[in-house]
DNA sequence: CCCGTTTATGCTCAAACTGAGCAATATTGG
DNA sequence: CCAATATTGCTCAGTTTGAGCATAAACGGG
């Protein structure tokens, strides 16, 4: 029994015809593969951007990508691969799936007869090879997009000085009442208001009510109601084309999340490092500052790493001892992550 | 700029003719909406299964599932739910989703030029209302299509007597020395072989595992190679349609692991529960046994819950309090969920 | 060559959390 | 009223966590 067949029984269930939904689903639909591919270079976290010089509203940052073709790619994986290694000669490692997305009227289309875009969203990770030939790619910090991100220097000030109070207004205006939750709560949630605590893993929430608050710059292309509410254009960190600043924020997210409970770090580690190194990579992903002597512990005790042999001198005091990652972790252990927490200095 | 036309530039980049990719991509893609609805009743979880009389070899279980109609459905989610409804006359509450799986030859398909299918999964989860008039869907225990996986009455027969045996003839047999990490290592992950730690939310690895080694149904339909390498046909838990089980496995695990950090165990439960009741859900979800005591402890002690004032007789013993979710643990903290751990009776 | 500075590394300790068991309480069914 | 059965409350040792103090080993300037 093919695909089509079962469709057509599934609806006759109803006794409806089949004809309206097969005329339907055959409406054109796209595939895009969309590629967030992530480093830390000089404890700065970047992602790989397509710079396009061609938009009429000047230069726009993208993310690698291209569209899915079956016939050409076994497995959707492979055909990411395939088009991150045609736009910037990189070829993946570490490769994860993140999200798939398809609301209609996310990103800007001339007419309804254009080809419906799914985006299907990937997060890699790798090291930072700066002398790569990467054409029109560069690595891109990605507190660029979301400087509100940033909180290695403490709380980032755009926060109190522009989110807050926009989103203020934005709470204010017309808070419909019907809503399961106020819209000063979810800002109060999303950005730690108020004494809430700011949780460094809703990234993609708090991109999201950015743009439902109007507040970034693709809310206004996308044409968002909401958006043509303020007289001043929004420009909240640095916009991207098509919905591909929500599929970083996604990126950035799961990152956050997943180095805490899978030893992901090490994709973006170098063969041998310090643990000073390995911790500046952890506070550059998570944003706060932590515990030197704790993290120590907590990485040795839970076997993840195992020492060179070697130091590494001109540290800028005693020399550190160099460490690799112990790959034999993923067989002894079920989640073994870098299960750090924000500390004192 | 459009989607096609910056497809386009992109591949001029390596000045090839866009023109081949541009008819590859043209190749026809339909998107497969799948639900994986997951309730909890009397102790035993299960998902809602439509059975497909029509089929040739005889009846087949599978998930609800219908083509994505960019043209009907604004959201991937609202086109899901449209096709849920029609299929088991039931609104969906809580939704998120899984995973898209695009793998060619993963699902038999009659020729190349069917279309290609990429099924993204969803997860429900619900309470079950048995009384409802579902057509021809039904409740079923999810350990019926994943039988290595129930381990309320401590570690299933299955293992011993069926899988640990076939894993290690599979792994025996010709033992690629290039993968990565040997077929006997992944079985011992996997299925926690040799003093290996069980990990319940692998559920996905060790059903794609039984499928490399040919174990179930599916890989023998699909044709994979290794399975027909076995005489006697396997049949290790109840197949499913297309890859119908792999989004099933892949459910269970999200469910198993989300329910440690997020309180999405209250969707499966009514307004008002004992706390053993609550227990008794997440074992059934979960596999082990709980140490009661301690459930209560850490339900209690972080908020989800507040006593109703009532009580629930005829438990058997002493009344139970009865409690509600505390839906404001939302609003105060950032990932609660039912952080418990297995232990004795 | 010595000494202050700087970073790495080792160790301690109180507070919080966990796993597990004991005990008391409140119904139900004889 | 008693035995059986659950619920509920409490204790306690072992472990983990957060944070600070102390020592070790290089470097650079005088």
């Amino acid at each position: 029994m093919s695909y089509g067949q079962l469709r057509e029984a599934g609806q006759a269930i109803k006794g409806e015809p089949a004809d309206r939904d097969a005329e339907a689903a055959k409406a054109s639909v796209e595939i895009g593969l969309n590629a967030a591919i992530v480093a830390v270079t000089d404890n700065e976290p970047v992602a790989l951007i397509i710079r396009n010089e061609a938009d009429s509203a000047g230069a726009t940052d993208g993310l690698p990508f291209g569209p899915f073709s079956p016939l050409q790619h076994r497995t959707l994986e492979s055909g990411l691969r395939a088009w991150v290694h045609r736009q910037t000669g990189l070829e993946l490692g570490y490769a994860e799936q993140l999200y798939t997305f398809g609301d209609r009227g996310r990103h800007a289309q001339p007419d309804d007869l254009a080809p419906h875009v799914v985006s299907i969203g990937y997060l890699a990770l790798t090291q930072a090879k700066p002398s790569l030939d990467m054409q029109n790619g560069a690595w891109r910090s990605w507190y660029h997009y979301f400087p509100w991100e940033d909180w290695r220097r403490g709380r980032p000030e755009i926060l109190e000085d522009t989110i807050e109070p926009r989103l203020r207004e934005w709470a204010a205006q017309r808070n419909a009442p019907a809503q399961p939750i106020s819209r000063q709560e979810r800002a109060r949630i999303c950005f730690g208001i108020e004494g809430a605590a700011w949780d460094e893993e809703k990234v993609l929430e708090r991109y999201e009510l950015l743009y439902e608050a109007g507040l970034v710059e693709e809310a206004v292309r996308d044409g968002r109601e909401a958006s043509r509410q303020w007289g001043q254009r929004p420009r909240l960190g640095v916009p991207m084309q098509f919905d591909h600043r929500r599929i970083l924020a996604t990126a950035i997210g799961r990152v956050r999340a997943k180095i805490k409970y899978r030893p992901v770090i090490f994709e973006l580690m170098p063969d041998d490092f310090t643990l000073f190194e390995l911790q500046r990579t952890v506070e550059a992903i998570l944003g706060p500052h932590l515990h030197k002597q704790n993290v120590r512990r907590l990485v040795e005790g839970a076997g993840l790493v195992e020492p060179t042999g070697e130091v590494k001198m001109r540290t800028g005091g005693r020399p550190a001892k160099l460490y690799r990652f112990r790959r034999e972790v993923l067989l002894e252990r079920p989640a073994p992550g870098v299960r750090v927490k924000p500390g004192k200095v």
